[in-house]
DNA sequence: AATACGTGGGC
DNA sequence: TGCCCAAGTAT
């Protein structure tokens, strides 16, 4: 409404013209962009939700080597899979992913929908996903609206709504549907994002490198480094944790699988549990604990190492034992959901960032 | 609407 | 060190 009066000022056409020929000689030369195939357009736009471009582009090139078509990940193993995302983070991400394209697969001929309707169906793919690829794949004109974009509207338009609140991609969807170019959708779409990522940055942007500066409102007021205009107000918890690599006479080690849902789901850990005795305390009833809890009742070691992981929404700080166990029955181990491995297998399957940092204090160690 | 959901990099 | 950020989605 009244957010976008601005937009009366904009000579479309000339920002159109200014805004595409810019990304058109500047764009980034990215693994993704060699073709327009809808499946790597799609895995793309997955790996890099809250993710840097710096970061997707070795694991969107291992993931095509391993699954080079959208059949082939329909087709693949779910760890597999799982373990082409370690490290990525947010791995419901994954799960999403190949579930949609089995859906893909089984429901469409293996063909992604092209329609708003159908493709905003697919697990995983939202407003921002599902624009970005009938945009990008497909030409379609629809608004792929993500941070970058909110960021640079938000100055060229001189938007002051909150960014962090869900409401407020309607109105700057809303603005690209009006600055659109139909004849130059995924170029449009995509410079947009481009310009947020290069030069319309957060804080102090580029601006005298800006192909658009004169068609910007926070640059002509020089208020272009207070927008966007974001409230977060968030905090993390603490939680303390007691983990133990836990080895048999076999030189074995004990793994577990992390549940279906919630925090790294389907990640393999080693055996933990949430642990809020003082660390003096913690040592001793370190081996009830762990019967307790994990049903397993390993002689104790010695400690291996402190290790603090942040989440975006919760802390671990670990303390990580050595331990040994004997005697475990294949009935625990399937309750538990949990098996020996050889130590050379154990980089077979996925864990997460931070049990990876346990491994490596226990290679280290040896 | 507010919160859960990962990780690594920049300053 | 601590806080913000990065091509969001599900519930």
């Amino acid at each position: 409404m009244n957010n976008l009066h601005v937009l009366e000022k904009i000579n479309i056409p000339q920002f159109r013209e200014d805004i595409i020929s810019w990304f058109q000689m500047e764009q980034r030369d990215l693994p993704w962009r060699k073709d327009q195939d809808p499946y790597k357009v799609w895995v793309s736009e997955i790996m890099l939700q809250q993710t840097r471009v710096d970061t997707v582009i070795p694991y969107f090139n291992r993931f095509m080597e391993w699954f080079p078509s959208l059949q082939s990940l329909a087709d693949a193993d779910e760890e597999k899979v799982l373990k082409a995302w370690e490290g990525l983070g947010y791995y419901s991400r994954v799960k999403n992913l190949q579930s949609a394209v089995r859906e893909v697969a089984q429901e469409y001929n293996g063909i992604v929908p092209d329609t708003l309707e159908e493709i905003s169906k697919l697990k995983g793919v939202g407003p921002y996903t599902a624009g970005a690829i009938l945009s990008i794949a497909y030409g379609r004109p629809e608004p792929a609206v993500d941070g970058n974009v909110m960021r640079v509207l938000s100055r060229i338009l001189l938007i002051e709504e909150d960014i962090a609140k869900p409401k407020t991609r309607k109105i700057f969807e809303e603005a690209v549907r009006r600055l659109i170019d139909d004849n130059h959708t995924s170029a449009f779409n995509q410079a947009l994002m481009e310009l947020g990522a290069m030069i319309c940055t957060p804080g102090v942007p580029a601006c005298l490198l800006c192909p658009v500066r004169d068609h910007c409102e926070a640059y002509a007021e020089g208020v272009q480094s207070q927008l966007p205009v974001k409230n977060l107000k968030k905090r993390s918890r603490d939680v303390p944790i007691a983990a133990a690599v836990i080895t048999n006479s076999r030189q074995e080690i004990l793994i577990r699988k992390r549940p279906a849902k919630g925090l790294l789901a389907d990640l393999w850990e080693f055996p933990n549990y949430e642990d809020h005795a003082s660390l003096t305390t913690k040592r001793e009833s370190f081996r009830q604990q762990f019967q307790e809890q994990i049903h397993v009742i390993p002689e104790l070691g010695e400690h291996l190492i402190s290790i603090e992981h942040i989440f975006s929404h919760l802390v671990w700080k670990m303390d990580v034992y050595l331990g040994t166990a004997e005697g475990i029955t294949e009935d625990m181990l399937i309750s538990q959901q949990m098996k020996w491995v050889a130590e050379t297998e154990v980089e077979h399957y996925a864990f997460p960032v931070s049990h990876q940092k346990i491994w490596k204090a226990y290679l280290e160690k040896k």
